[in-house]
DNA sequence: GCCATGGCTAGTA
DNA sequence: CTACTAGCCATGG
C-alpha cells in the first residue's frame, strides 16, 4: 500500500502529531464511517469559507492538511452538496477563514508572491496526482498542451487521460488546470465551461485571441533565429524574442529540421 | 484553410 | 468487462 502524498513545500512537517496518528489509523482501515468523525471531533475535519478573487468569489474548503476544494460561485448549499458527493464525507462553514490560510488564498488567487498554499490531495489517484503536480508547474500567463503533460510525466500516449484527471481536479484555480490546452492551440475543455477557461487566462494576463490566432495558422513554437531555440510561445522565452528574429514552426519535427533545438525551461519535447 | 468521422489511447467509475 | 472522457492524429470532403 501507498503512502498518501501532499504537495506543499512543509508537507514533511505537517505529517507529525495528532494528523500522522489519524492518518495511520487510516492506513488500519478504520471504518469510514467512524474515521470522519473522530476528525471532526478533534477539529480536524473539512470546514469552508467563502473567499473574493478577481475572478469573482469562491467557495474554499480546507483540512489539517491543507485546501482540500475549490469551486467558484454558486450558493453554499450547493457546494456543501458537491463536497459531500464528491469525498463522502462532513463539511462545517467556518465562521471565517483562519487568516493565515486567508492571506495566502488571497495572495494564490492573485498570483503574487511565492506559492505557500497546502493542498490535500489523499483522494485522488497515483496518476491525478503526477497530472496535478506537474499543472502546478505551469507559470502564471503561459500554458502547455494536454500532451506535454502526458510526456512529462512519463506517459506520452496518455494526454486523453490526463484531460479526464484534470476534469475531476478538486482544488481548480489553484491548481491551474485552465493553463493546459489543446497540442494545435486551442483552448480545449474545462470544468466549467470554455469560455469560464478564457476569462482566467485573460485575467492572467494570456493573450487568447493569440493563443487562437496561432491554432488558426498552424503554428506551434517560436523559434529565435539567433540562439536557435524553439519554445512554446507563451514561454518566458519565447516571449522575448524579438519580431524580428522569431519563426514559426508548425511543429517539433520542423523546428529539429532547421536545426533548433528545443528549450531547456519549457521542455517543448523531450524524444526524438 | 474548415468541418466531420473514425481509430486509437489510457485511466476511472 | 463496459462505458464513459477537458485528447490526438490521419483522412476525406
Amino acid at each position: 500500500m501507498t503512502r498518501p502524498e501532499f504537495l506543499g513545500r512543509d508537507s514533511r512537517a505537517r505529517q507529525g502529531g495528532v494528523a500522522r496518528l489519524l492518518r495511520d489509523l487510516g492506513d488500519a482501515r478504520a471504518p469510514g464511517t467512524i474515521f470522519p468523525a473522530v476528525l471532526e471531533r478533534l477539529g480536524l475535519g473539512d470546514a469552508y469559507g467563502r473567499l473574493d478573487t478577481p475572478i469573482g468569489p469562491v467557495f474554499v474548503a480546507y483540512n489539517a492538511h491543507g485546501v482540500s476544494a475549490v469551486r467558484p460561485g454558486g450558493s453554499a448549499k450547493e457546494f456543501e452538496a458537491a463536497f459531500r458527493t464528491r469525498f463522502g464525507r462532513p463539511i462545517r462553514r467556518a465562521g471565517g477563514l483562519p487568516a493565515a490560510l486567508a492571506g495566502r488564498l488571497g495572495r494564490a488567487f492573485r498570483g503574487t508572491g511565492r506559492p505557500s498554499v497546502h493542498f490535500d490531495l489523499r483522494s485522488v489517484s497515483e496518476f491525478e496526482r503526477a497530472v496535478l503536480r506537474k499543472a502546478l508547474s505551469i507559470p502564471r500567463g503561459e500554458v502547455r498542451p494536454y500532451g506535454w503533460i502526458a510526456r512529462e510525466i512519463g506517459r506520452p500516449a496518455a494526454a486523453r487521460a490526463v484531460g479526464t484527471a484534470l476534469a475531476r481536479n478538486p482544488i481548480p484555480l489553484l491548481i491551474p488546470c485552465h493553463r493546459v490546452v489543446r497540442n494545435d492551440g486551442r483552448v480545449g475543455g474545462y470544468l466549467f465551461g470554455p469560455e469560464f477557461k478564457r476569462r482566467v487566462l485573460a485575467d492572467e494576463g494570456v493573450d487568447v485571441e493569440a493563443l487562437e490566432a496561432r491554432a488558426h495558422a498552424g503554428t506551434q513554437y517560436y523559434g529565435s533565429d539567433t540562439t536557435r531555440i524553439y519554445c512554446f510561445p507563451t514561454c518566458r522565452n519565447a516571449r522575448r524574442i524579438s519580431p524580428a528574429h522569431r519563426v514559426s514552426f508548425r511543429s517539433a519535427a520542423e523546428a529539429r529540421g532547421a536545426g533548433y533545438r528545443p528549450c531547456a525551461v519549457c521542455r517543448p519535447s523531450l524524444a526524438s
